[in-house]
DNA sequence: CGCCACTTAAT
DNA sequence: TTAAGTGGC
């Protein structure tokens, strides 16, 4: 009787429903009873999925640092190697066979290759006799969970979250307990190279390891949480959280952030950073529920279906110009320049890349997301997706499309002395805090910065008015 | 069915 | 302040 935990997008010992359930099987069955656990690596899949070179860097670090762990706890992992989802049920089953492996457990994922591949495994292992168990993890309040009184899913944020924070207050999430050890420690297996295609990626931003993830979040909680309403929009500032590359690995869960913020909210200090931090945990959890039940949003279509119809523009210099940040715009530049450089971009710098691309350029959305999750240490299909389709108005939830982000005006209010812009774009460094969110604008221009390669007025006009069409179109046909 | 509220922009 | 719009109660 050997319990084997797959580890996928759950990369911790703490607060691990599948590691949990299967110690206490263990634990259940007689004295000889293992667990062992085994992580399979399928970098063509991870290439299809656009995975970039500092996620992949970071899963193998972290992944390498849980089966350190692991050993300690006398829980064996295994890495087995694979290409593709589709390569790695064989492998599963193989390593079973050698390991004469009774129970499979894992925690669920929600993309639509990942339910596949989990359904073929099911499909195989139940021919063979091991019993497979799911465990619902990703979310705070269990995946489908959260509706509507009609028991139908959300596809607006608020009353979504409305409804989150009631079930939160009913139900009270703890996190599961981390497991003892088991045994002696084992010798810990190790991935050495990283899979090719995925060698060149920016230095690691956050340090390695559950413990590092857990002082990190401990830390903003800390000091940064109370100011978080106040400083989180202004990239200058160090006002976000930054444990976006654990959480979106699975290194940190998202009941572990809820809980910690619940607490340090019980220990006074300013509420309503807190509140609107644990919003975005809602946030997080509202994009998953959406990605489970609306499968199309994975599969490079719309949420809305009316908008597949818009006509975009064929991507060419517009598109090379908004990659490597020299669209004119120094804030949209200073943004995509802090992606390349780093694997991450702040938030509302993400929102407003976005926007710029998919209204201003008016550039399909897919290639935006698609170019951020080849970029990002922390790219997370279900929120950069929500967050593509949102700002592009295609999604759940859409910023109406009338309404669209002025970069300069974003750039002024969240930026106004130019701190963030001087520190990424260094040839605008001398310009003074008027001019410095759009050169273009009466002066010279320092040399080698380009013009805005858009005007911000006619092209924000010209989609509002493809969106308009495309609603007068909806209209004649109801 | 009428109303509230909206990761907000433009004025 | 208003609102080119609208989901959910």
């Amino acid at each position: 009787m050997t319990q084997l935990v797959w580890f996928r997008n759950d990369l911790r010992i703490a607060d691990n429903p599948a590691l949990t359930a299967a110690c206490k099987e263990a634990d259940q069955a007689e004295n000889t009873a293992k667990v062992r656990a085994c992580f399979i690596l399928t970098p063509e899949q991870w290439q299809e999925h656009d995975w970039s070179p500092a996620r992949v860097q970071f899963v193998i670090t972290h992944a390498n640092a849980l089966a350190e762990e692991l050993a300690k706890l006398g829980i064996p992992l295994a890495f087995i190697q694979a290409e593709r989802f589709s390569d790695s049920i064989a492998a599963l089953e193989n390593h079973c066979r050698k390991n004469s492996i009774s129970r499979l457990h894992f925690n669920e994922e929600y993309g639509i290759n990942e339910r596949k591949r989990d359904k073929a495994v099911k499909h195989r292992f139940d021919e063979l006799g091991i019993t497979t168990r799911k465990y619902r993890d990703q979310t705070v309040a269990p995946v489908g969970e959260i509706r509507t009184g009609q028991s139908e899913p959300y596809s607006v944020f608020t009353p979504f979250s409305r409804r989150w924070r009631s079930w939160i207050d009913d139900n009270r999430p703890a996190v599961y307990p981390a497991p003892k050890a088991r045994g002696d420690a084992v010798q810990p297996e190790r991935i050495t190279n990283i899979p090719e295609g995925f060698e060149d990626a920016p230095p690691a931003l956050v340090k390695t390891g559950e413990d590092a993830a857990h002082s990190q979040l401990e830390q903003f909680l800390n000091k940064h949480g109370g100011a978080y309403k106040d400083q989180r929009d202004f990239p200058a500032l160090d006002g976000t959280s930054q444990i976006s590359p654990y959480l979106a690995n699975g290194v940190l869960s998202g009941r572990q952030c809820l809980i910690a913020a619940r607490q340090a909210q019980g220990m006074g200090g300013n509420q309503e950073g807190l509140v609107t931090w644990i919003n975005e945990i809602a946030w997080r959890d509202f994009y998953i529920n959406i990605l489970y039940h609306y499968p199309r949003v994975s599969m490079h279509r719309a949420f809305k279906p009316e908008t597949e119809a818009l006509q975009w523009n064929t991507p060419g210099e517009h598109f090379e110009a908004w990659k490597t940040g020299n669209t004119g715009i120094p804030l949209v530049d200073a943004a995509m320049r802090q992606l390349n450089q780093t694997g991450w971009m702040h938030n509302r710098l993400r929102m407003v890349t976005a926007m710029f691309l998919t209204k201003n350029l008016f550039i399909d959305w897919r290639l935006g997301e698609a170019y951020f999750m080849s970029k990002l240490v922390d790219g997370f299909l279900a929120s950069n997706n929500g967050g593509w389709q949102w700002s592009a108005s295609t999604g759940t939830d859409a910023a109406p499309y009338f309404r669209v982000f002025n970069p300069v005006t974003q750039s002024e209010r969240f930026d106004p002395k130019g701190e963030f812009i001087r520190e990424w774009v260094p040839e605008l460094a001398k310009l003074d805090n008027k001019r410095i969110h759009d050169p273009s604008k009466g002066g010279v221009i320092p040399g080698g910065y380009p013009r805005p390669i858009v005007d911000l007025k006619e092209s924000r006009k010209e989609a509002i008015a493809k969106f308009q069409a495309l609603k007068d179109q909806d209209e004649r046909n109801m």
